[in-house]
DNA sequence: ACCTGAACACCGTTCAAGT
DNA sequence: ACCTGAACACCGTTCAAGT
């Protein structure tokens, strides 16, 4: 004979909270901040709001638009430069935030790169560094445009870096690039034998911002 | 009774090629030209080579490394700046050379950013792009790193652009973001206001030379 | 030693059929 | 009108058990 179940009383289980965009990304941000973007998946969402992905569907669109708004959701936290500050120090200030952000989360850099991120605090942050660069008197095309390269920059590098410190793969790959390099035959590879030390040289704060420097020089100086 | 099962002869069933990673890569390389590189995946790779995707693992290590063995592939066709080219010329037209070939399969480009690809054809491209450099009179250093910001540069663009392009879930997002950026409310974003038209201004090529040519100044320059 | 069937542990998205 | 069970159509990788 199995044993009577008795049946869970209400009380026990916490009332089932109501499904909303909001609850949505909620549980969203806790669980990349916990475990990583990776684990945020619509199955994943779903089981921990007690209902199937497909009810997801109703308050977003698709695994990309969620990204956006995970993306939004962390840009809120962004402190606005000191007023008074130099555009060029405001511009370092805001971009290593945002830079800093994403190096948290590498997989969210992935996804926001091919993203058109479009969520209110995008849009102040962007107009934040506009801001900086026409105070700074670049002209209005290049700083337009230069504030696409920068994010563009700071998130590729984000991409590029957080994902190689925490996947053991890359580090092997990183390791196999590392031996191609030295070991490449003085011959079939001059150049990277004149600059061999160069090309490993530098901790990534330091390239980060030679590339900083050489593209807002670049786009500053832009004709 | 069920009829008797003729065994289909030797003769007519193709004799099963042999396995061997040459054979895996030259399968992968034909799916990714004729169907995007998101249908080479180890399981129809498999079913292609009649096999188990288990059978793959003798000759790859994984999806990260095949990538890097197809972007090596990719590489072997680019042709050689012209002997005597000026060395800015030499780099815009190599690197135009790379960046045609990504936007061609931007998925792979995808891949690439977080790989540290090792194969000898791109150790021959980082090599000609060092040279350029260097024969441009820029800095040890600055070349190293250098080198390593016009790839990511290059990279990254395909990503954006050439995800972009494809997917009609992108779409949306580019007029979602056209939308917002338009309908910004002068006096929560008066920066976008005042650029409001540079911000959506010149095709791709435009401001790929743009991207490209800010980070070659700032390179050059670089103390 | 070399190879692989079968399993493990998952995915995103759609849509017919509920309530 | 709003919501969702179940299905569709897949994934990469491992490992015990072959030959």
């Amino acid at each position: 004979m199995s044993p009577r179940r008795v049946p869970v009383s209400r009380r026990e289980r916490p009332a089932k909270a109501a499904l909303s965009r909001a609850a949505v990304i909620a549980v969203a941000l806790r669980i990349m901040r916990d475990e990583g973007l990776e684990k945020v998946t619509m199955r994943r969402l779903a089981s921990e709001l007690d209902t199937g992905p497909a009810s997801l569907y109703v308050y977003v669109t698709n695994t990309a638009e969620l990204h956006g708004a995970l993306l939004d959701e962390l840009l809120s936290g962004l402190e606005p430069p000191a007023a008074g500050i130099a555009w060029r120090g405001g511009v370092v200030a805001l971009l290593s935030q945002y830079t800093r952000l994403l190096f948290a989360h590498p997989s969210l850099a992935r996804s926001v790169l091919t993203l058109r991120p479009s969520g209110p605090n995008y849009l102040r942050f962007v107009d934040s560094l506009l801001g900086l660069l026409l105070a700074g008197g670049v002209a209005a095309r290049s700083a337009a445009w230069g504030v696409d390269l920068l994010l563009q920059l700071a998130t590729a590098t984000a991409v590029e870096q957080g994902t190689r410190d925490r996947s053991a793969d890359a580090e092997g790959e990183v390791y196999l690039q590392a031996m191609a390099v030295r070991e490449a035959a003085v011959a079939e590879y001059p150049s990277i034998d004149r600059v061999r030390d160069e090309l490993f040289s530098g901790t990534g704060e330091e390239r980060y911002r030679f590339a900083f420097d050489a593209l807002l020089d670049g786009i500053a100086a832009a004709r």
